[in-house]
DNA sequence: CGTAGATAGTTTATCATACAAACCAAGTTC
DNA sequence: GAACTTGGTTTGTATGATAAACTATCTACG
């Protein structure tokens, strides 16, 4: 539904627009941000009050002159409310507690149990709500207290509905966590992919229009952030780039296809190409520290296991390629728990993509992601969704 | 750069509004704009009289009474200025003359004669003046006259520069036409890729937020719209899914990469199975009707022609399910060449899709386009660009 | 020093725009 | 034909951005 724009409208994009000023180029003063934003000094002015009156921002102090009166520096106040990130993964749960500038205050990782059978809900609500009311109760007394919670889930879910459709590993179908949680502790929850989030946070810290984000683990999944915005599809299941096709006639898999990406580049193929390299001492699958375990011994030099992540690599590079011939990205990321294995990982992906990329594709920036950076963009949907709207799209109108 | 919004800009993005309420459920009263966009009617009727005034819009007549005063009902001022499009291809070269409502009036083809060399440039340049030139002079006169001309090109071109990055069969590298063609013919001048055009009129047509358009011809190409937008990606070059991998060692593709969509998923990779089925009377190729006559045979029954078909067909549907999976689309268009042998393709396409589609993805439209949608989206290219801006992006705004 | 000029920020008056409410117009329903 | 409904215009008002004048405070420079 289209809509029009009021004077208070106007007003509130107005306000948006400065505290995302400030939110982006902090430390900064009245001034700065009407010539920034083309904007009268006076309608800056009155915004500014208005943020500070609600606690959103503070004055910092007097900073250097430029040749007249010394302006007084704005920033956020980062302290007067926070923000909750957490990453659920088979294995265990990360959770971590953020103040508004995005500063990480604490992190915490707990082993996950949850049983794939009818139960599995009931204990994954449980675990989610004790590990959320522990979180709170880190957080300093504040103006806004807790803002909300952002939670990334491995497998299918709707961002907009907070419904999972679908986790494969935990077995949990067509749930809205978002109204259990909300039902429990009556706070803000957002839900979504973890590669999505994953391709958020690296939006927003690296100031990206468009990038890949590919969360490879025991499956493996792409967020993709397209003109400034994370792409969700039609029915928010976008980026299953796992069950794309590398291999027409290749392994089935549980999806009932064949050759699907995720069969030859996630931790689950590195555990097959173990075994068929004839590997004795195998950790278990899937465990905690599997991938760790294996990181070792190729670190040490075991050839069996230098292989299988070359091999891994190398069918990486494949499903990338595609990813980026796809998108042309422009930067991909590569996250997950496979991240950790870059060392023996990512000359192969890079190899591959240098000859299967097109044209300027080639170009493409690939880096390897922090460990917590889904956990981060979880806790970012909460300050993104309230806090920040895109003016941009409004810039480039012209007459009718 | 960020923008503020100041009285003149809400007045422009409302007119705009309007002129979309208008453009999209015309006739349409001043009243029911109002409504529909949430708006005063004095607001409403105040920027459709200006819309009257600049001839953009036209009162039609009294409607049918709903229990009280009979409306004023509007439409477009449909023929108050045109566009034009051309589509260009390997082998010829289409034109088309639209109404401000995206009526086509005129619709040319012509043999497109470009020697893959050092003059192609300017034979190209030549063509398009020509066929531009004698397209304008069928326009009747009008307050606005041609408004511009939209061009899609088959291969890499980046819309926002107007330059070509690459044209593979006509060897066209690193172009501005779109410098070039003003300089000739002095008036807006806007370029795209094929499938990126056919994307957009698809949007146009059926009003779809997510798509994807196949362009499937000599190579294959996709145009997606993303969250409304076309998804043009880092450098202009997305939907390059012609080079995904969809069997890792297979075939090598001019491109340097192994096993790409496009080596088994075009009219070229039907040439190839036609050969390799020992077929004896193949038609020569690239021509302008070459298709036609492969079409032809397998509608008369000749095996060897319908194995060939089914073979792209079934190849299509593996890398459209990788387009499906990655995109969650909801909607894909087959348009291009190939779809006019959707008859003797479609049937292996949908039941490779059935099951290589997960979840939800399972239940995507696939349908065929009208051979004209890439001209006319190539047009829309003009009317988009100039009248309409997507003021829905500030729907969903929270509080600051 | 002291003054001119520059920059930061506030105050005041003005203007543009959307809005609400009253109003006029012209139909339907009973 | 009276009461009601809907479409559209007119009029007065509130709001918000702006321009310009003004205060405050700094640097530069003679």
């Amino acid at each position: 539904m289209a809509t029009s724009i009021d004077g208070s409208m106007m007003r509130r994009l107005n306000k948006t627009a400065v505290f995302r000023t400030i939110y982006e180029g902090s430390p900064i003063s009245r001034a700065e941000i009407a010539s920034s934003l083309g904007m009268n000094k006076a309608t800056a002015s009155s915004l500014v009050d208005e943020l500070i009156a609600e606690h959103f921002v503070m004055e910092l102090g007097y900073g250097e002159s430029r040749g007249g009166r010394k302006p007084m520096m704005l920033d956020l106040n980062k302290t007067s409310g926070y923000s909750i990130g957490i990453d659920v993964q088979i294995t265990h749960i990360t959770a971590a507690l953020y103040d508004l500038s995005g500063t990480i205050l604490h992190l915490h990782r707990d082993a996950l149990y949850v049983r794939p059978d009818a139960s599995a809900k009931e204990m994954l609500v449980q675990q989610l709500e004790s590990v959320i009311r522990r979180t709170m109760a880190l957080a300093p007394p504040s103006a806004h207290g807790i803002i909300g919670v952002g939670i990334a889930f491995p497998g299918m879910v709707n961002s907009s509905t907070g419904q999972i459709h679908y986790l494969p590993n935990l077995e949990v179908h067509d749930w809205s966590v978002h109204r259990d949680l909300v039902a429990r502790l009556q706070i803000p929850i957002f839900v979504d992919n973890d590669a999505n989030c994953g391709a958020l946070a690296e939006r927003q810290q690296r100031g990206l229009k468009q990038l890949a984000f590919i969360n490879a683990g025991i499956g493996i999944g792409v967020g993709i952030i397209a003109n400034g915005e994370l792409y969700r599809g039609q029915d928010g299941i976008s980026g299953e780039f796992g069950h794309t096709t590398i291999a027409a006639m290749g392994l089935r898999c549980s999806c009932g296809s064949y050759g699907c990406w995720e069969q030859y580049a996630s931790e689950r193929a590195l555990l097959r190409y173990l075994e068929e390299g004839g590997t004795c001492h195998i950790p278990p699958f899937p465990s905690a520290n599997f991938l760790e375990e294996c990181v070792l011994r190729a670190d040490a030099g075991d050839p069996h296991y230098i292989r299988a992540f070359q091999t891994v690599g190398q069918h990486i590079g494949y499903g990338l390629s595609n990813v980026i011939n796809g998108l042309n990205p422009g930067y991909v990321i590569v996250g997950g728990n496979l991240a950790s294995a870059a060392r023996h990982i990512m000359n192969e992906v890079e190899n591959v993509v240098s000859y299967r990329a097109v044209s300027v594709n080639r170009n493409v920036q690939i880096v390897i992601a922090d460990p917590s950076t889904v956990v981060s963009g979880a806790a970012s949907l909460v300050i993104s969704s309230m806090l920040l709207v895109d003016v941009d799209s409004l810039a480039d109108i012209r007459s009718v």
